[in-house]
DNA sequence: CCCTGATTCGC
DNA sequence: GCGAATCAGG
C-alpha cells in the first residue's frame, strides 16, 4: 500500500479528529500504526498537544557515535504549532465497528473458554452511587456480546437474565488485566466494607 | 499486559 | 519517503 492522496487525506482527517495511530491504521488497512505515525511526522502534523502534560522534550540523546555524515537537517517545516485551543478531550470513542477488509491475520485471538470467574450480579450493594450510575451509562454503550464472542480483552460483565434472550456481556474494552471494563471494575471489586449489616 | 506516540535508521 | 524496530510513557 502506498500513501495515495485519498489515504493521506483520511489520515489527516482522522489524526485531526484525535484518532489514535492504530485506529487510523486499522481504518486505512494495509499499514501499521508505525507507518501511520511515521507518515504523520513526515507530513509535519505531529503534536496534538492538547491535554498532554509538559512531557519535557530534552533533545539530549547520547548517541554512540554517528558514522553517517552530519547531514544537514533540511527540514524547514516550521510546523505551525499554534495553540489548537482544544480544551475538551476528543475521545468520543465512537468507533465504527464494521468489517474492515483485513486479508491478513488468520490467527485471530482465540476465544476465551469461559469458566472464568464471573462476577456477581449487581445486587443491593452499597457501591458508590456514582459507580452504579456509570455502569448504567455504560450498559447502554455495551457491545452486548454473547459468550462466544468474548475475548481476552472484552469486559465479561454479564447483563440480564441468563435464562432469557435478553442476556449479554458488556464487551467493552477491559481495563488492563482485569476481566471487566473500567465501569464494571468499579462495581466488581468492592472496597469490602459494609459487612456487619448482613447478620447472616 | 495492553496501548500511545516519538525516534531512529536501513532500505 | 517509508516503516519496522525500538524507545518512553500511561
Amino acid at each position: 500500500m502506498s500513501w495515495t492522496d485519498e489515504r493521506v487525506e483520511l489520515l489527516k482527517k482522522m489524526w485531526g479528529e484525535g484518532q489514535s495511530a492504530s485506529q487510523i491504521a486499522k481504518e486505512l488497512g494495509g499499514v501499521t500504526r508505525n507507518a501511520v505515525i511515521g507518515k504523520v511526522h513526515r507530513l509535519g502534523l505531529s503534536n496534538r498537544t492538547a491535554g498532554t502534560p509538559a512531557a519535557a522534550k530534552p533533545e539530549a540523546k547520547e548517541k554512540p557515535a554517528q558514522p553517517a555524515a552530519p547531514k544537514v537537517e533540511a527540514k524547514p517545516k516550521p510546523a505551525p504549532r499554534t495553540e489548537p485551543a482544544r480544551p475538551a478531550a476528543v475521545q468520543p470513542a465512537a468507533e465504527a465497528s464494521s468489517e474492515e477488509p483485513k486479508p491478513a491475520t488468520p490467527a485471530r485471538r482465540q476465544i476465551i473458554p469461559a469458566g472464568q470467574p464471573l462476577p456477581p450480579q449487581p445486587s443491593a450493594n452499597e457501591i458508590s452511587p456514582e459507580a452504579l450510575a456509570k455502569v448504567n451509562e455504560v450498559e447502554k454503550k455495551a457491545k452486548k456480546l454473547t459468550l462466544m464472542e468474548l475475548t481476552e480483552r472484552t469486559c465479561k460483565w454479564p447483563v440480564g437474565d441468563p435464562a432469557t434472550e435478553d442476556f449479554w456481556f458488556c464487551g467493552l474494552p477491559v481495563q488492563q488485566g482485569k476481566p471487566y471494563c473500567e465501569a464494571h471494575v468499579g462495581v466488581a471489586f468492592q472496597p469490602m466494607s459494609s459487612r456487619r449489616d448482613r447478620r447472616r
